[in-house]
RNA sequence: GGGCCGGUAGCUCAGGUGGUAGAGCACCGGACUUUUAAUCCGGGUGUCGAAGGUUCGAGUCCUUCCCGGCUCACCA
């Protein structure tokens, strides 16, 4: 009755397992060792043999390893299916070859066991590639069953807490990954053959800046301070520009105390990249090369789908205003001339409560976010946006209530937001001092007194980009939620 | 935080109007020496998310709470 417990599961599978395992150890058999070394991976040895004839054998003996999927016992012997990760093979264990002793000990094996095997490679009849199992040592017990082979895991909370299983048992989830893989190598790739350099800038921060979310607080004991995690690492890159890098990028985590959905999670992750001497125009054009490249490299083309709709990422995607868009997609004839009382009325007809407050900048934004953004599928730029929204970023050129701006908008989501950097400490700080005021009291906000001491000792003309990779993912992967790309997404602790 | 939906065996799911908890797969025992979701015979392994309440009796009805999904709001 009494034994070890998993984890204080009482399951009658569990229960049987861990009986198989004491009495492996009072036989004193080695459990959870590590003596052996598989010589190929379950992939090479499809690659070599694939192609052999059903029933021929090829003399190879091979030395693999894997976790145990399937069993399909037929007297004498035994087929069983395992995986290593890279592929997986089957195993055909024969009565007379391995002789009474291991055959009675391969009965014990249990589907989520990892073993090492040795045999000869051959094909079956029936054309199955496999191995004629002559030895094989069990590596590590699975204590618990995996779920079921043809259903598999559905549960979408059991996934996101126990990816391990998810990533077991649904091949698809493991695909999505090394998908996230390549895109981030990808644009490594991309960066570094244009004489962008990787920096790592600070994860703590005393004042949070560089975007307007709520950040997550934290203490530093020995000091005794509080710091926030950072919610962009855009001020600090900056400085990097004013310390003489002209090309630099940072890709790493952000964390935003907001709410999560589909399309957000606390911590994601975030490309920003800037360049000096170049405008948000030139940002354009990379982000087009860019993200060409890395579709490229991933997909094999510029085209892809995602919610059942064809993507082209090639040729010259659009560039548009905010105000031409919404004239363009939502049929709506706003201007920047119109006064806020005006414009609010114009918003409450097409559905769009702005809230209590808004400037004009931030109901026209609202505007279009809630009647274009959605219908913007092919890569969409949109321009110009006001500058009361906009506080990192310069005045336009041909008209001060903007900015140099651009926001890049994919299947109707957001993926990129850049502009010409403001590098004027003096409207900086006018502009900082203006969004205190908006805002109110409720935001514990400061203004970063360092990052405008650096712009006085002079910024270059810079344009800067952040691009959401977590986003970019779920486009290039087809996936409906934030969820599904991010390895551990957050989720409530595990209650008792 | 609001609205809607959900939580039953290891997994996937059934369980009109309240009346002794079910199926398939997995698992356990038996048969079977080239199977492919192997097959055949036998076996149900459960804190019905949690706690209260109504009732002779609750998986089912009521209340509160926990967890998740979708969605709206905040945000990217």
């Amino acid at each position: 009755m009494s034994g070890p417990k998993a984890m204080g599961e009482t399951s009658e599978i569990v229960r049987q397992r861990i009986e198989k395992l004491e009495k492996l150890k009072q036989e004193g058999k080695k459990i959870y060792q590590c003596d052996f070394s598989p010589q190929e991976r379950l992939v090479e040895i499809r690659e070599k043999y694939g192609g052999l004839e059903s029933g021929a054998a090829t003399g190879f003996m091979a030395r693999v390893a894997g976790r145990v999927m399937a069993f399909r016992e037929h007297g004498k012997a035994i087929f069983a299916e395992i995986t290593d990760g890279s592929d997986t093979l089957q195993l055909y264990v024969n009565f007379k070859k391995v002789g009474a002793e291991q055959f009675a000990e391969f009965q014990d094996i249990d589907v989520g066991d990892w073993l090492g095997v040795e045999g000869e490679v051959f094909k079956t009849r029936r054309g199955e590639l496999s191995i004629d199992v002559q030895m094989f040592i069990l590596l590590s017990k699975a204590l618990r069953p995996l779920p079921e082979k043809y259903h598999g895991l559905r549960d979408k909370e059991t996934r996101y807490r126990q990816r391990y299983v998810d990533l077991i048992v649904n091949p698809e989830v493991r695909e999505v990954f090394l998908v996230r893989n390549r895109v981030i190598r990808a644009i490594r790739e991309f960066l570094e053959a244009r004489g962008f350099l990787e920096v790592e800038t600070p994860m703590l921060h005393a004042i949070p800046g560089g975007a307007t979310a709520r950040p997550f607080r934290t203490h530093h004991n020995a000091l005794d301070i509080d710091l926030y995690l950072r919610i962009a690492p855009e001020l600090y890159l900056k400085r990097l520009i004013v310390g003489g890098f002209d090309k630099i990028y940072e890709l790493n985590r952000n964390f935003r105390n907001e709410g999560m959905s589909t399309r957000h999670n606390p911590e994601f992750t975030m490309l920003e990249l800037y360049q000096a001497f170049a405008n948000y125009q030139d940002l354009m054009d990379l982000t087009q090369e860019l993200l060409g490249y890395v579709v490229e490299q991933v997909k094999g083309e510029r085209r892809i789908v995602y919610r059942g709709q064809e993507i082209d990422f090639s040729g010259d995607w659009e560039r548009i205003s905010m105000i031409e868009a919404i004239q363009k997609y939502a049929h709506i004839q706003i201007h920047l001339d119109l006064n806020g009382e005006v414009l609010r009325k114009i918003a409450s007809e097409h559905k769009v409560v702005p809230e209590e407050g808004a400037s004009k900048g931030e109901t026209i934004n609202q505007i279009f976010e809630q009647t274009v953004a959605s219908q913007l599928i092919a890569p969409t730029f949109i321009l110009d946006y006001p500058k009361d929204i906009s506080p990192l970023a310069r005045t336009h050129a041909q008209d001060e209530r903007l900015t140099e701006r651009f926001e890049l908008f994919i299947g109707g989501e957001e993926i990129a937001n850049a502009f010409s950097e403001l590098i004027d400490p003096i409207e900086q700080r006018r502009r900082f001092e203006e969004q205190l005021e908006a805002r109110g009291e409720a935001e514990d906000r400061l203004i970063d007194e360092d990052f405008l001491r650096a712009l006085e000792y002079g910024m270059p003309p810079t344009g800067g980009e952040g691009i959401g990779i977590d986003r970019l993912i779920m486009v290039l992967t087809d996936s409906p939620s934030i969820r599904d790309v991010i390895m551990f997404p957050h989720l409530r602790p595990e209650g008792n």
